[in-house]
DNA sequence: ACTGTTTGCCAACGGTTGTTGGCATCATAG
DNA sequence: CTATGATGCCAACAACCGTTGGCAAACAGT
């Protein structure tokens, strides 16, 4: 296993996929324009579609960063709640990517599919951990989704004030009891 | 105070309005275009611009609807959680403008910031009856937000199944404790 | 130094969108 | 019945978008 042969145009695509990440994040898959992309990277239009084929293409490799929840199992069983905040919002903070798909999923009704398995397999394998029957850890999983999404909604995209001011540990305490509650608690 | 003369166009003018309030809400301000809320109405496109003016203005004429949340007063506080999540979602299910609204409010900074109005006001005069503290007030405010917003997009734009096929008694059950906790439990 | 490949820009196409002006048709007041 | 205004459609414009093809310059291998 040998890297290949470093290019001239390397520094050109990672500017691309910056600028792609960027504007993807801030301004949503249909408002985030090709050119506009291009001239954040200093370059012509043309050779987005050069080296990453179509617009599709471009977003699938800027936002194509793994999902993975970090594993739990060392956490007492009366903190994961504050945990999961704790860690899922590390991940949103880190990489804008994930706000990117959010918004796509908000305006396409394929993305929206694809968020629908993320919430199905990543949140649902949180659940797993508490839960044996499969609905109930469907069902659990859902609750946990509307609130970390509703944080997510209101902190990065609506910017409502009191939300984008926290810092991630006074999320953690907001909100910790409530995923607690969603997680392990018994359902009405 | 006399009814104005009805016009044979009425019935145009409410087919648009219903159209567009319809396409709004299920595809966003961007993508449902002009040429299809006039084909769903059965006219021709530029007659929704010789009665709307324009684009933006059949927006705010088809989701200016009010958005009081009713009274409150004759609810035992012990249930004010489940009673605000009931009848916020008895607004939702009842009129796509709402929905209409949010969906733009995610793609246009100039509709979220309409939306943080939404919520530092009617949110807070629910907030307000429980505590006197303002910073207290828009803080508690936030975290409803939060929670109420994140059904909503769970349920009505990602169409998470479990969220979904919820109704809103159900609702109610399940995320009442979490909005009681929200408006009167002490804070970290 | 020469040749082929890579990197970049420019101009343009085809499609979609909001929007406009003109023209036919219908209803209604006089 | 006639004249006037309301109602509707058609065609087109201008702007923007993703996308394409060709051409110039820089580079790399020999």
């Amino acid at each position: 296993m040998h890297t290949p042969k470093p290019r001239r145009s390397d520094a050109t695509k990672a500017a691309i996929l910056a600028a792609a990440r960027r504007r993807f994040g801030a301004e949503g898959y249909d408002r985030a324009t090709i050119r506009a992309i291009a001239a954040d990277a200093g370059i012509d239009p043309s050779m987005v579609m050069r080296y990453f084929g179509s617009k599709e293409e471009l977003f699938a490799t800027a936002v194509d960063v793994p999902y993975r929840l970090p594993e739990l199992e060392s956490v007492p069983p009366a903190e994961i709640g504050e945990a999961v905040v704790r860690r899922m919002f590390a991940l949103w903070e880190g990489d804008p990517a994930v706000l990117a798909r959010l918004r796509r999923a908000v305006n396409d009704p394929e993305a929206a599919e694809r968020m629908r398995g993320v919430i199905q397999d990543e949140f649902a394998a949180v659940v797993r951990a508490f839960v044996a029957d499969e609905a109930e850890v469907r069902r659990r999983a859902g609750l946990v989704a509307t609130q970390i999404l509703g944080i997510s909604l209101c902190r990065y995209i609506l910017e409502v004030p009191d939300v984008a001011a926290m810092d991630v540990e006074e999320l953690a305490a907001s909100y910790g009891p409530t995923i607690q509650r969603y997680l392990a608690e018994p359902l009405p």
